[in-house]
RNA sequence: GACCUCUUGGUCAAGCGGUCAAGACACCGCCCUUUCACGGCGGUAACACGGGUUCGAGUCCCGUAGAGGUCACCA
């Protein structure tokens, strides 16, 4: 049988790192089976409606790679894909279970179901709906009907047994029916609850497998129950472990923790990102690391799923995206590097190329860049203690004395040979006259230069960055100020 | 609180009754080197705890502890 399956989020705005990874493990698991991949957008709560956040739901899905065959946008034959739209769909399913005695209509207010939740927590019990509708004649049901009176069909769990289900990840689990709560499947408004939609769609979408966040695993004995009593197969199940901000908490947004599109526009690959989440949660097994999309539709199985929760660790999402960036193609890094580099520096006066060339190895993330840079449109102020340096054998004395020493002789090369090359070679020529090490002389020159301790390139390519007036400048402030 | 689930280094994880318990990130050290990186080499570090079962347990069973989830006319 064809594997089909569904993306169902809901369109809260923007796409969770846990929905992308949901997203990523559904579509690998249906194209590594040669299946379809759906996507089914759930908004049957009217009240938590954000605009636009369908397109947003396009738009990252496209970002990411992740093609559906089915869905929305592009149609399907299985049709509308969108839960408010399938509106008379839910009813005569939730009307067929009453016949069956597996629902019932409920005419209880809200005010009384809140009393009542308010007295069972008072008393330290968990609330359950006490089935008191379920003793209506059907007089009185139709009289109610016909008056118009609000309502809404509660699924009918029985009272006694155990109910449960069979899920890839977590085995057989399984709860006494007595411990369920009658809930809701039809609610006032007559659209369905998540509870009842998602059943009724996976099954009438032909759902063969349903991957979702682990927060279901306790009510998917009720979605059992209801395809028990529907007659239908069910689905098999895969309850994917939540990614973890901490070992205390979900990854949220509200908290601060970065969305797929937060993750992007601070500049992180799309390869490096679904590369870091696929493995967040699922191994290969293997001593293998860096797989493509394509190479994961080929390997991905569900026996690589992991049954505990996973935390998301920036440092090493980072260390994919640096070596992500260095596969990266000289001219591919400038490009995505520029306007990065433009937040500071001017195009016109920096050679971007040859800062791109020097800034890939040392880039992890590109909103990195301007920190990385920005002391080249600008002296930075600086402590003359960045000349010390035990290992260069580098002191303030030394340092100032160094300075004294390279200025006039760098004043001496004119602009026209102002190249790496030639700086590199008549300063190496230059430093056995004074009879200083290579180091007493470089560091200085380069914290002159650049102020900082640590810089892209050394002192050879910040001064041909920096062109011969800035850095002949530099240098004359740097000698003044240790003087 | 009730029910369900999870538990291998700081993090991601391999392991599916017999291994000196992989590998990666991070960290530390060394090498390379005009800084910082990159790269290379090496190192520190784990089976939550207690009982069983077994010749033998990270692997199976039962408890305990810790953590997460659910308990909505939200999904």
């Amino acid at each position: 049988m064809e594997v089909r399956t569904r993306f169902a989020p809901s369109p809260t705005g923007y796409m969770h790192l846990g929905n992308l990874r949901t997203a990523l493990y559904t579509y690998l698991f249906a194209r590594s089976k040669g299946g379809k991949f759906i996507l089914r957008i759930e908004d049957t709560d009217q009240e938590r409606e954000v605009p636009g956040a369908v397109d947003l739901i396009y738009k990252s899905l496209k970002i990411a790679g992740l093609s559906h065959d089915e869905g929305p946008d592009i149609g399907g034959p299985c049709g509308p894909y969108v839960q408010s739209e399938r509106k008379k769909l839910y009813m005569p399913h939730a009307l067929q279970l009453i016949e069956s005695g597996h629902a019932y209509y409920c005419f209880c207010t809200k005010e009384r179901l809140d009393e009542a939740r308010a007295e069972a927590e008072k008393r330290g019990e968990t609330f359950k709906y006490d089935k008191h509708c379920l003793s209506l004649s059907k007089e009185e049901i139709q009289q109610k009907l016909d008056a118009g009176v609000s309502y809404v069909i509660r699924q009918n769990i029985p009272t006694t047994g155990k109910a449960g289900f069979d899920d890839v990840i977590y085995g057989h689990v399984e709860v006494d029916c007595d411990t369920l709560d009658d809930n809701v499947l039809i609610k006032a408004d007559g659209l369905p609850t998540y509870n009842f939609a998602n059943v009724i769609d996976d099954h009438l979408m032909g759902i063969t497998h349903v991957m979702r966040g682990n927060e279901y695993l306790s009510s998917a004995p009720k979605y059992n129950l209801l395809y028990e009593a529907f007659g239908w197969t069910p689905p098999i199940y895969v309850h994917l472990t939540p990614v973890m901000a901490n070992a205390q908490r979900k990854l949220s947004k509200r908290k601060g923790d970065p969305s797929f599109e937060d993750l992007l526009s601070q500049g992180y690959l799309t390869e490096a990102i679904i590369n870091y989440m696929v493995l967040l949660g699922w191994s290969p097994r293997g001593e293998r690391e860096f797989y493509t999309l394509k190479e994961l539709e080929e390997v991905f199985d569900l026996e690589g799923l992991s049954k505990s929760p996973s935390i998301f660790d920036t440092v090493k999402l980072n260390w994919f995206n640096a070596e992500y960036i260095r596969k990266l193609s000289p001219e591919q890094f400038l490009e995505l590097a520029t306007p990065w580099l433009a937040q500071t520096l001017n195009p016109e006066k920096f050679d971007f190329k040859r800062i791109g060339e020097l800034l890939q190895a040392r880039t992890e993330v590109f909103n990195q860049i301007p920190g990385m840079v920005d002391f080249l449109a600008e002296l930075p102020e600086f402590e003359s203690d960045l000349y010390v340096n035990k290992k260069q054998k580098s002191t303030l004395e030394s340092a100032k004395q160094a300075l004294s020493l390279v200025r006039p002789m760098l004043g001496g090369i004119d602009e026209a040979q102002w190249t790496e090359e030639t700086l590199h070679d008549r300063v190496m020529a230059f430093i056995p006259e004074t009879g200083m090490k290579n180091g007493q002389l470089l560091w200085p020159m380069r914290i002159a230069i650049s102020g900082k301790l640590s810089t892209p390139g050394g002192a050879f390519e910040i001064a041909y960055l920096l062109g011969r007036e800035e850095t002949l400048r530099r240098l004359d402030l740097a000698i003044s100020a240790l003087s």
